[in-house]
DNA sequence: AAATTAAACGCAACATAGTTGCGTTTGTTT
DNA sequence: AAACAAACGCAACTATGTTGCGTTTAATTT
């Protein structure tokens, strides 16, 4: 399927305006192997104004089609989310791998949930970030 | 035991001295009943110039005496390390949970160690951040 | 106890990150 | 094609974090 057309509807699903800058924004996130740094953003979206990339974030985070995977405190890292995150409900079932040799930010998926429990705590969320050396760094 | 020798101690451990902005800000560190947000650090010294607290924070940071709780994006939180922190290992056995009501960052003792695995990856570092409602705010 | 020295501090300046207001442009609807 | 609300660009602003450098001070030595 043609990625502008599924952005558009995505967009507009969540009654956002399918603009040429936001439909190019999604098209490099996508199209990057793992989690985008911001300053890989800034790179390839030169033309973009300072101010419209970090709205143009914000109404994508906003309405949960993309997250962020704040790894370590030197970038801030933006991935896809899956098809079943809202705008209410974002529901990453994963958790966020920083090697620190290639320093590569990507979601893993975890098979077996993982559980966690403070006693007289209702937990919300769970973020989970991990950093080691990954397959092709080792 | 004096708070004042203990922590002139520490430092002069980690080859530090021990100047008096350094032995207050780990006395405002220390007597916080959880992590402290920075704008709090800020609020309680503002007879510290912006640049020293940084550079303080970040000499106590690098020998292992505190350490950052970065839950969540707005604010960075900051706690006293365990007595077995060294400046090469920080080994903390917990996760941070910061409460959604109150807004307040806590370190809490896992007694279980959780086990996280990924494929084909040497795993150096886990951070794990909890949020929700604590017990005062149910 | 005074001198020495390297670290710590304060100030100025700078760089980056993130926000707000407002006038103009553009996507979408009628 | 017209109308309207959203999106955009620009200017300006605040917050965060860093660097260089001259001065002060903690720790060491004599």
């Amino acid at each position: 399927m043609d990625l502008e057309i599924k952005f558009t509807d995505l967009l507009r699903d969540r009654n956002l305006k399918a603009t040429p800058k936001r439909l190019e924004l999604l098209t490099v996130i996508a199209n990057y192997n793992s989690a985008i740094p911001y300053s890989e953003l800034q790179k390839k979206l030169k033309h973009f104004d300072r101010v419209t990339l970090y709205r143009t974030l914000n109404a994508l985070l906003d309405s949960g089609i993309i997250h962020k995977a704040s790894v370590s405190t030197d970038d801030t890292y933006y991935a896809m989310c899956k098809e079943y995150c809202t705008t209410e409900c974002h529901n990453h079932k994963h958790v966020h791998f920083k090697c620190v040799e290639c320093l590569e930010v990507s979601c893993v998926d975890t098979t077996n949930t993982i559980q966690i429990q403070i006693p007289n705590v209702k937990i919300q969320q769970v973020d989970i970030e991990v950093s080691g050396v990954c397959e092709k760094c080792i």
